[in-house]
DNA sequence: CTACGATATGGGGTGCCACCCCGTTTGTCC
DNA sequence: GGACAAACGGGGTGGCACCCCATATCGTAG
């Protein structure tokens, strides 16, 4: 299960992979998910053709260079579940919203895949969406969430605000917050 | 006021801009808002320069595809400012976003233009804005709208919704209702 | 009806991109 | 150290946005 490192790729392989997330992270922090991948390569030193095969899609990137703040926001859920329920899912919501729209790239990888499977072993929006489900049951459970609301729902709602308004951290808490409120008084 | 006909352009540069819009129609509506803007010009017969100086941007091109449609919004807006306000919002709302979801690009003509300025001539942002001012007012007074809610904001809600949600009108709406009930029961 | 100047055109260039083919290099294991 | 699988990367293909400038077309003044 806990795969550090795939042990049964050869070394440079392993080198190459490093090379290339470490060359990732800065460019995506600046260009975001639309990040030229020919760019990324020729940084890393690389042939494009072995970014390809690496990555097979951009989203396979992506997720692998988010792994680490993922795994942070998911550090962050367990600590929410042990507070009050219905508080603890709304700072969820808009840490998670928060962190999406400051880290440049980071909502393409917490949307819903178009395509079914977990593609990515790396699959940010599984991990996100586990947090969410079981926060929203302590809230569902504790009535502080109206019956019949959708986990993934609640999650595309997070992820449109993210990816409208990536830049701009204001804007996509006022959104959220018009969201969790409701627009009837 | 009344521009229907730019009476001081060139014959053939009419003929030439109805011959974009009318290829660029059935493109967007294949491709949505990504579509090809060398292949609008190859559909037109015109060189790619052309289209580029008839349509100094993406957007400029898509504002005029929807124009009709755009205005066609708009008196249905008129319509609804006939009936219940808080009601009347709530149609506005969702018949907005469908109409976004449902017609592939839309939803870039009605997002906030980045930069500040109406930069097009066919303002498809301005004129669905002013309709949900409008309505806005009339709830608000109606009190049928939480107080401070910004019509600017419903609107990006609306927007970033339909955005992540192309093609899909069932999310689309079942989203769009989570967030005018708001979350909590 | 003609000639002329402003207006508009478009072929082709530049620089970028994703993605792939296939001959070559590099690890690895015996 | 040798053989074989695994990985690499230069370079090709096809596509795109956007622009330059020599050429063609339009509208009008005479």
């Amino acid at each position: 299960m806990a795969s550090s490192g795939p042990r049964s790729q050869r070394a440079d392989w392993q080198r190459n992979h490093e090379r290339l997330l470490a060359a990732a992270r800065p460019l995506v922090a600046r260009d975001g998910a639309q990040v030229s991948l020919e760019q990324v390569a020729r940084e890393a030193g690389v042939g494009s053709a072995t970014l390809h095969r690496h990555f097979p899609s951009r989203r396979a990137l992506l997720d692998e260079v988010f792994r680490e703040a993922v795994e942070h926001l998911r550090r962050r859920g367990d600590e929410l579940v042990d507070g009050d329920p219905g508080a603890g899912l709304l700072t969820w919501l808009e840490e998670l919203t928060v962190a999406a729209v400051e880290t440049r790239g980071l909502t393409a990888s917490l949307e819903a895949d178009a395509d079914g499977g977990p593609s990515s072993a790396a699959d940010c929006h599984g991990v996100v969406r586990e947090a969410t489900v079981h926060l929203m049951d302590r809230a569902l459970a504790a009535g502080a969430v109206r019956p019949g609301t959708s986990p993934d729902d609640l999650l595309a709602l997070v992820t449109a605000i993210s990816l409208a308004n990536e830049g701009n951290p204001a804007a996509a808490r006022r959104l959220l917050r018009l969201a969790c409120d409701g627009v009837r008084p």
